[in-house]
DNA sequence: AACGTCGACAACCGCCTCCGA
DNA sequence: CTCGGAGGCGGTTGTCGACGT
């Protein structure tokens, strides 16, 4: 994660998680000059970064209408059926779901759906092996209302269903946990960036 | 109270496609 | 028509925090 002690600038690239500082940087460039060549953008902002790094900071995480929290059951539906629909196509279900960005629902779908499948099918394979003909690889033939009822308890337990409603009253997203401690949450980011002006 | 394990998320990497020179 | 650069996408890995033993 350290800077190489380098004496070229143009070779220096960070890598890692991004700082507040960069954060910031990247937020007030793209609102002044919007978003162009990434590469150039990296350069003319300053951000030691590469092109790509900077794109992916932007459109997962810095901006403004990207939506953070927790996956609506409605939203894990419309996921499960588009996911049927078209396989691992995320940026193109991410389409479908506002304020999601496809690296969200990579990791929702890798952490939480395919291994509620697992244990599902491990389920069906003990009990008397699919109900229905589960049994293609990866790209789910299965319904997804059969998929909800695999998973749902303890998607219940994982906060799914009992955060429903906190999920959408702060607009973009409640920023809950950070503004105690020393976190900083992209409403900070932005407000400071409005603070700074432009 | 300490240690180990698991889950969630952010970020990077490599490949593919598209566009302009 | 070919080549090179940039962007986009999906897969994978690393890190951090929470939870259980």
């Amino acid at each position: 994660m350290d800077k190489k002690p380098c004496n070229s600038q143009d070779v220096e690239v960070r890598k890692g998680p991004w700082t507040m500082e960069e954060d910031l940087i990247l937020i007030n460039y793209i609102a002044n000059h919007g978003e162009g060549v990434w590469n150039s953008l990296a350069r003319s902002a300053g951000l030691k970064r590469t092109g790509k790094s900077c794109r992916l900071r932007w459109l997962n995480y810095l901006r403004p209408d990207v939506r953070r929290g927790n996956i609506t059951p409605e939203e894990q539906l419309l996921i499960m059926e588009l996911h049927a629909k078209w396989g691992n196509r995320w940026s193109k279900i991410a389409k479908h779901l506002p304020g999601r960005t496809d690296n969200e629902i990579k990791n929702f779908w890798r952490t939480r759906i395919q291994k509620h499948m697992k244990q599902a099918e491990s389920t069906n394979q003990m009990g008397g092996m699919s109900s229905d003909g589960c049994t293609s690889n990866g790209t789910a033939s299965v319904t997804a209302d059969h998929r909800v009822q695999a998973y749902s308890p303890t998607a219940a337990n994982s906060g799914f269903a009992g955060n429903v409603e906190t999920e959408f009253h702060g607009g973009i997203f409640p920023a809950t946990e950070s503004n105690d401690n020393m976190i900083w949450s992209v409403d900070d980011l932005w407000s400071m960036h409005l603070l700074n002006g432009d």
